[in-house]
DNA sequence: CGGTTATTCAACTAAATGGTTGACAAAGGT
DNA sequence: ACCTTTGTCAACCATTTAGTTGAATAACCG
């Protein structure tokens, strides 16, 4: 039921013909036959890519005639940026953080010279 | 030689146990043992999740006796964030400026009723 | 209706992935 | 010198994945 998102969105993206499909769909809407023309892969193999990138949320399909043109989904982007975000920016300030622990053990550092006690638990 | 680092960054985080050890790792370093504690997973299991994040480039480790504390890398979050920002801003300029052809068209809107012709070949 | 174009479905295959168990290595603690 | 802790390596297994070929469906073009 509740299956991460995320999970197809990255693993969508983790193919990098997915991901040149996606480039490629960033400039404009096109054809399955459209967006296999320059690899050198069968008609059924894009037309799975693609179906990957629809059920991760990434593109959506209409329908011109016979065509089904996909067109790229930005929202969903919004979501990974989010969570990558997040923890970069959390990884980046507990590295200051880190930074001005530092300065502070070297000001008073005759203290640490005999601190042999390695709390690692907890 | 020159495969695409995306390709793995972007699979390493499709794996949500990989990704919440990532989350993990935002609040401090940890060793394999801690890392693998909340999870129903072996040791082996963990150990091997974090060296896909390490070959990824998100994960360093370090040494710290018999420990071997992986730390968080934030810099190859900066590959992904750019190549997402990069399509995601030309799908939504792309998205704007389609409005402005649809206004465009509405005002000048008698003379699309003939228009019967499909270019969309080229 | 009959043919063509665009796309998908189904079945199969090879390789990659995520997990296991069991043995091994490396470093410390005593 | 042992024993323990921490982690990795190797071999194996089940499932998923990226690709194939061949048949089927869907919608247009005469």
């Amino acid at each position: 039921m509740s299956a991460d998102p995320l999970n197809e969105v990255f693993s969508a993206l983790a193919d990098p013909t997915r991901r040149d499909m996606v480039a490629r769909l960033a400039s404009g809407d096109a054809t399955v036959n459209e967006l296999a023309e320059p690899y050198d892969l069968t008609i059924q193999a894009v037309s799975k890519h693609l179906r990957v990138l629809e059920d991760a949320g990434l593109v959506s399909r209409t329908r011109d005639a016979q065509r089904r043109p996909a067109h790229l989904e930005a929202e969903v982007f919004d979501l990974m940026t989010k969570w990558i975000e997040r923890y970069q920016r959390e990884a980046e300030e507990r590295y200051i953080r880190l930074d001005e622990v530092l300065a502070n053990m070297s000001r008073n550092s005759e203290t640490l010279k005999k601190s042999r006690n390695k709390e690692t638990e907890k």
